[in-house]
DNA sequence: CATGAATGAGACTTCATTCAT
DNA sequence: CATGAATGAAGTCTCATTCAT
């Protein structure tokens, strides 16, 4: 029963390693050979799962993507305060940072392919983030949770402060408790940095 | 009087073409050929300006860090209150993004780049971005116009504001006030998004 | 039996046409494509075996000289007149430019390689094949075979005419038969050229 | 009087710039730029003077062939017996050597230079200067003043031997007295090396 | 299946030569 | 005349991809 597919274990293998060296040296710099000899398989072997060093990476990103949004549990973010789901949205960023360290860096600053199917990809997955922050917005708007205020500009600001967590996170290896971390970061969105005292 | 070394001027309209190039088709991406062709010139003039590919993006780089700070009022942002000093930032970024269009992408999205002297300088760039920011944050918790928080945290926050209001400007081609968006993202960051009515 | 490594084989067979092509050409006019399309391989095929143009000179020098050395039996020389034994060093060294035809051209030759280390390396040749004889001919020196001269300028003669023999027999493709050559150098060497009749 | 044609006067500062040049670079890795510079002229006028890279070399090698074979005083060298002759090139080259240091290394040493036209023409060059020797020699044999063997080996040996001088010379800057060298070098050309006391 | 030797398109870079000033 | 900025042909080397074993 936990047997799995040899052929699927080894492309598993294969995703893995190339997180590492992609990451590590960026989509350009990184190898074929590099990965081959990082998975300890032969270079054409790569080939046998994946038809080019382009769909292996469009692939890795994709499962990754997969992975990362079912850190996120879908059910029970529903039926909740926003602020209670932004919370829980940022710490499942938090944790998916904390576990997968390399593969985040991909998401945000891989932007040197240049490939148009890719590029429109990406794009893709940013509008969606932001389509589905954005909605979660306007449901607290008009709720009356929060101020009535444009959406998509507070979409893409809290879009821009859940990518800008992995740097310290994973750059400078900042440890900070998860919780209290994303229950600060959460506050700030809520209510800001002014002093109101 | 308006006349410039002819020398410098042709330095100039290879940075200017190297933006271009480098921003949409990345570092790796962008021939050398395509960026002496795009400027009407021969592919060796560029090495008489330039030792190398990579030295033409470090410089080209350098001199777009210096406009963007240039853009900044410094005298103007000095002895005023946080909030209205981090509406001018907005406001300069906002404006630097329009205008250079291509430029913003470079700083913030191209990191295919594994040369260790560049990654160390731009790895440099975002520290001292963020200390810059985390300085301001520190003097207005101070004087007690800003919320007694960690402003590491309240730092890196702002920061991945500021880079996300690159995205809906340039790629979605927004067109929004200025004034207006700078305010409104400063008051979001001031005061959060709650409602407290 | 026969059966080489078939890696080695390949290694052979480019270091077989690199002679070739870098003694016909010299070694800035040859060109990398030549040397892989004299062989019938691809371009990239050399430098799966050589790390650059320079190496591959280099290491192809480096096998000649030993094949050079080789080509003297060492045992035979010991114990014997000094006559006896430039006698041997003069047919081995006929034998050599007979067999090698390209390969002592380069020896003796090509100097356009600027490469430091390069070019120390043939300073250093040069510099060890004339100690050696000025040892041989010290040692004659001491047994009353030789006159009692200055042992350094005997050396660099001896040099000078082994070095020319290549000239004559690979150049002018001089059929001369082998002993006799050597009977007839070194009798010049060790009585002259006067006529004492 | 003394006043030279002043375009002569140029071209005589090219040649002597390019000797230098070429001897220490090698004529690949010399750069038309380089002599330029250490002409003190621009680079395009060196095409005032000379149509091509290989034209200037040649030029050069061919003033300096002159020069050489001035050094030579032919009226002296008439109607003396072939030691002494001897002895008196051997004087006149190692003067040379001396003197010009650098090119010599140019004319028994360059041969990067695939030109056929050149190539051809340094061929020859060694061909005419082995049949002056052997001319020499000949003429030695005829009047008994030396040993009936071949001319033609005794002639490469003794421009073998003539060509040895100059690293000794040159590179290690020996420090020895022209007369006395030239008298050992042509006393053991004559008269061997082997001891008849 | 797995492999890795072989390949060649294509990138960067150099430098002899030209020509407008 | 003298110059040196501009040029592009040509060379070295890399690496994704293929295919015979």
């Amino acid at each position: 029963m936990k047997e799995k597919d040899p052929k699927e274990a080894k492309r598993e293998l294969i995703f893995k390693v190339a997180v590492e060296v992609f990451s590590t040296q960026g989509y350009h710099n990184a190898t074929m050979s590099e990965i081959a000899t990082a998975a300890g398989i032969g270079k054409g072997t790569i080939y046998e799962y994946f038809s080019s060093k382009l769909q292996l990476f469009q692939q890795m990103m994709e499962k990754g993507i997969q992975t990362y949004y079912a850190s996120f549990d879908a059910e029970e973010l529903q039926r909740k305060p926003v602020q209670e789901r932004l919370r829980l949205i940022m710490e499942g960023h938090i944790n998916f940072c904390r576990q997968q360290s390399r593969l985040p860096k991909l998401f945000f600053w891989e932007t040197g392919i240049q490939d148009e199917e890719v590029k429109e990809w990406m794009l893709q997955m940013r509008k969606e983030k932001e389509a589905h922050l954005q909605e979660l917005l306007t449901e607290g708007i008009k709720s009356g949770e929060l101020r009535d205020h444009n959406p998509y500009i507070m979409a893409f600001m809290v879009s821009g402060i859940i990518g800008s967590v992995w740097a310290p996170l994973v750059l400078d290896e900042w440890d900070v408790d998860t919780g209290l971390l994303a229950d600060s970061i959460t506050d700030n969105i809520m209510n800001g940095i002014k002093n109101r005292a």
